[in-house]
DNA sequence: AATGAAGATTGACATATATCAATTTTTACA
DNA sequence: TGTAAAAATTGATATATGTCAATCTTCATT
């Protein structure tokens, strides 16, 4: 409990687990930022932001993992990315219609940062190499939708489902052993499936020894295979 | 001839197919605009900008008609949009790596004009307006591959067909008929799915009395229709 | 008009994927 | 610890979609 009070109120100046974005503000632009946001602590499984809703603030995730996802059709979502802190998260609403236009869920216990955006905005256009850096962010995101967009259209399952795989290893753990944060509903809306057929599929791999799925925790055992798999497609 | 050399070298300051968002500039800046750039013609079927090339310029679609492209997996594409005049290109590579992650190519024979990046830039820095437009304009065009993103992967062939007839009379032509300027494998780009599943979804469709493909022409026969085919997926 | 190339069409077929229903396993919590 | 709820698994089946091969049409060019 104390140590609820203490980080919450913590000043961005003495803070670790700043994204690296704020990194560029100088005292008094990062002084504006402590004055003008709002520290919160999210247990596993909730709500971090809707889809739809207004966009007071943007987000810096501080600690834990959560999924980024798009609502799309009859409550079926898209998971487009996995954030882990030390992440900025802004989104296309910021320059259009100040909407959220994805939701953002715990998956473990996790912290956030809510920055106003009025006054993000103000920082952003006094200070040149931060707007860089942000657009930068920005476009990676970006790059990355482009990125799914082709794998998810072109490749059948077993090739989404590596792609997936090979995603939560290179991009989020750095590890070959890693806890299962995900559902098997969740990896089948991060390769766009069925829950049924990402079961099959996570059967499929494990029957040919890619990979080892146990206690909550994924070993991929032959990543070369898995890479293969996302090649072929 | 003449008609190519006038239209080439004609100030900014007097183009009438100038994107939106250079009304923004003033007329100093404009001169800028219009001392670095490159005014070009292309034939229908021409390459305009080839994806993974370097991003020296970015684009201002003077007239005509073009497809913008990823170029994916083994040569499959996916059309992201059509290109039409007025309007601005740029895209994510401008504040990330520099280079062109969509290829463009002119469906009809159309006219762009090439500004230079880094005059661009310079004038983006100085001029918060322009550059808070040009984060809207960027800002749509992410919004519509979310969009995108979720309709491809989540309905399938007919309501996705259904949706790219109704951007082409939505977002392109406006009217009920509209010259065909897709073939039925760049329908099939549009929609991901194969060009023999197009033709047929497309049979299908006019079997049904919802449309009518001739002479180079298609006309929506009932739009209401349609819209329940992209609604029910 | 003749020719050939590209695009469009078709039906048969194979395959990928979703759906359904039943069962088992895991998890949360009273 | 027992119990109910949620999640995972499975096999059977239906459906959506791609692939193939053959044919037809259109269009540009000689």
């Amino acid at each position: 409990m104390s140590e609820y009070f203490d980080k919450s109120t913590k000043r961005c100046a003495d803070c670790q687990s700043m994204s690296q974005l704020f990194c560029l503000l100088n005292q008094d632009e990062l002084a504006m930022v402590d004055a003008n946001k709002i520290f919160v602590r999210f247990n596993a499984g909730e709500t971090i932001k809707k889809q739809g809703t207004f966009m007071s603030h943007v987000l810096s995730v501080n600690s834990g993992l959560a999924k980024l996802y798009i609502e799309g059709i009859e409550g079926r979502s898209a998971i487009l990315r996995i954030v882990k802190p030390t992440s900025f998260i802004g989104g296309p609403g910021i320059y259009s219609d100040q909407r959220h236009h994805f939701s953002i869920t715990a998956l473990v216990d996790s912290s956030v940062c809510f920055i106003d955006l009025q006054v993000f905005k103000k920082i952003l256009s006094g200070n040149q190499l931060f707007a860089e850096e942000f657009l930068k962010d920005f476009s990676q995101d970006v790059l990355s939708v482009y990125n799914r967009l082709i794998y998810l259209t072109q490749k059948q399952m077993p090739g989404r489902m590596a792609d997936a795989l090979l995603y939560l290893h290179d991009a989020i753990f750095r590890k070959l052993k890693f806890p299962m944060i995900l559902s098997r509903f969740e990896l089948a809306e991060l390769s766009a499936m069925s829950r049924e057929s990402a079961v099959k599929v996570l059967r499929d791999f494990q029957k040919e020894g890619l990979l080892r799925i146990s206690d909550h925790e994924m070993e991929i055992l032959d990543l070369e295979a898995l890479h293969k798999i996302s090649r072929v497609g």
